[in-house]
DNA sequence: CTGAAAGCGCTTACAG
DNA sequence: CTGAAAGCGCTTACAG
């Protein structure tokens, strides 16, 4: 796996009888050098097929044009359209981005973390794994003087840059749509608690609940429901319950509600007149569904440009940032058939 | 945007008053150091909170363990896919992945290839932009000595590593099942032709005619209708003709395929009875469209972990590469309802 | 087993 | 405007 040898601006300076402080000079537009030599040194660069070797560039520099992203899965549409949008903006001023996957594993996130920063990365992004515990590693990160800014999942007590959804609003926006559809007995398919977004969409849940003066009836709420199986299940359960629910909340993703959808139709359940379905997250399928599921749109690719421009400091104008350098995203109801009775 | 000081191995000789090169021997488990002193070390880069610069280890050993990836879109199913294949051998390797997108466009992919090469990137792994129009900036990177895998969408002509998905017989296999079925006037939806994966398909699809004596009719060969938008397009002309087809072979993508439906639902005509679709890339949305899609699986994600493997020369088992260094990927017909007479 | 030195390829004050 | 030197943080032959 050895590489031959490159070109540096040392076989440039000695083929032209000239220092490489010079070649340097010329290459980078540093002034302090004749028109005439940096004409010269340009044109044997490039018929030396020079490329300038940035490893060692940013060590001498110190500042490395590269930032680093950690994301469970790379394959996820939300995380892959985030990712998209930082991107956009980070190609635009040069920098490159690393790209790291946790698997939802806490221990891989570790490394993950580690791998970035031995890397000295100019700034580090993070949504963290469904198994996150505890924060010390993002504490690391930050004792190291790289800048962190986490997004979507976050750890809510770590003072970093932060640009999320405003989940507690889109869930509350949803429920209170199928409430006012004439729905009760809402039932919630909730996801692992120790995630934010799943602790502030049942938030959101619970106020438009209580809002309404509906009781919140606890055998209706299902624990860790966030792929199409577990809401499948999870769904089985609710509709053979005595007394079954006549809507389902699929606040962990459009999967979920996907899942629930399939169950309804196999049990001749009739979906949206006998039991309404929300999702969250927008997924391509949803309109294609029959019938088409209501879900909620996180507005992924501006979220991954709002986090690289928050880097940056030069947002969008609409984009506010409080002072605590936290950015809120507010997500969209979109509202189809699965919820209109 | 500048960083704090970091502790350096020399920070830490300092205080235990060592050389550095003690240091670096007993971070990195060579030999020639005493169990105590190493221990000693050991404890003392924790307490520090030390971490290893690997910017200067790389300048200095001159191998630095990253892979840079070029893909046309992030956040494409098959090309997210294959990412996350990749990463998850690199990871095993302790190897970092780069990832630019060239967003379809030639020039933008020269610039990725350029921040790559820069950054002396131990491997380039490209699948080109449909703006793809010549290799020089591929061979490039061969110059520089920096090997190159060329996937899915590959210069033909380039002597490099490939990762194909054996287009032509996963095409052959589609329309042969197609006419199987009874359909005979079966029409293309193509893609750019500039790329490989499209001729390729096209290829199979007129062996496929020609093999089961169907005639092959231009006015039923589509051109540049690779999205669900042309897709729909497509099919309006292709519908309203005298004699219009009574099956579409979307070559492009399920995409495509999906537009074919709607605009076949839209005008009242039956699929599969009256017309029989199939798609290409086994979107998730294939099996929740109605009637479900039949397409053809690339196994993206065992792709990606094959472009790896072939770079680390540990191919998985039942993998063959070829001498010139290529593997082929059978991809898989999948038939659903929308081809089952 | 430990130390001293050179060097990876670059940039940047400092002289002249 | 050009050159000579130092140094980014590390690793690795080479002495002792």
């Amino acid at each position: 796996m050895k590489q031959p040898k490159r070109v540096t601006i040392y076989d440039i300076a000695k083929k032209l009888n000239l220092n490489p402080s010079s070649v340097s000079r010329a290459l980078n537009n540093g002034g302090n050098v004749s028109i005439a030599t940096k004409q010269l040194i340009l044109k044997t660069a490039e018929e030396m097929n020079y490329k300038v070797n940035s490893v060692a560039a940013n060590l001498r520099t110190g500042n490395n044009q590269t930032i680093g992203v950690i994301v469970p899965h790379i394959n996820q549409n939300f995380f892959s359209n985030v990712i998209a949008g930082i991107e956009e903006v980070t190609y635009q001023k040069g920098y490159s981005l690393v790209i790291c996957q946790s698997n939802e594993s806490a221990e891989r996130e570790i490394k993950c973390v580690d791998t970035l920063t031995n890397q000295h990365v100019s700034c580090i992004i993070i949504s963290v794994s469904a198994d996150f515990k505890d924060s010390s590693h993002l504490e690391n990160i930050q004792k190291q003087g790289i800048p962190l800014i986490q997004f979507d999942r976050v750890a809510d007590e770590l003072d970093t840059m932060k640009v999320l959804n405003d989940n507690e609003s889109a869930a509350m926006e949803a429920v209170s749509h199928m409430i006012a559809q004439g729905y009760k007995r809402i039932a919630l398919l909730e996801g692992p608690q120790n995630l934010n977004i799943f602790r502030q969409r049942k938030a959101g849940y619970l106020k438009a609940m209580k809002k309404h003066n509906l009781p919140v009836i606890p055998e209706l709420i299902m624990e860790n429901a966030w792929t199409k199986e577990l809401g499948a299940t999870a769904t089985r359960t609710l509709l053979k319950l005595a007394e079954p629910p006549d809507a389902i909340f699929a606040s962990t993703s459009d999967f979920a509600a996907l899942g629930a959808l399939e169950v309804a139709t196999e049990m001749n359940i009739q979906v949206p007149q006998q039991l309404g379905i929300c999702g969250y997250s927008n997924e391509s399928f949803g309109t294609i569904a029959n019938p088409s599921i209501t879900t909620i749109d996180q507005h992924s690719i501006l979220m991954g440009k709002t986090i690289a421009q928050l880097y940056f400091n030069e947002p969008d104008s609409g984009i506010s940032i409080s002072e605590n350098q936290i950015v809120s995203i507010r997500p969209e109801l979109i509202i189809r058939n699965s919820t209109l009775k």
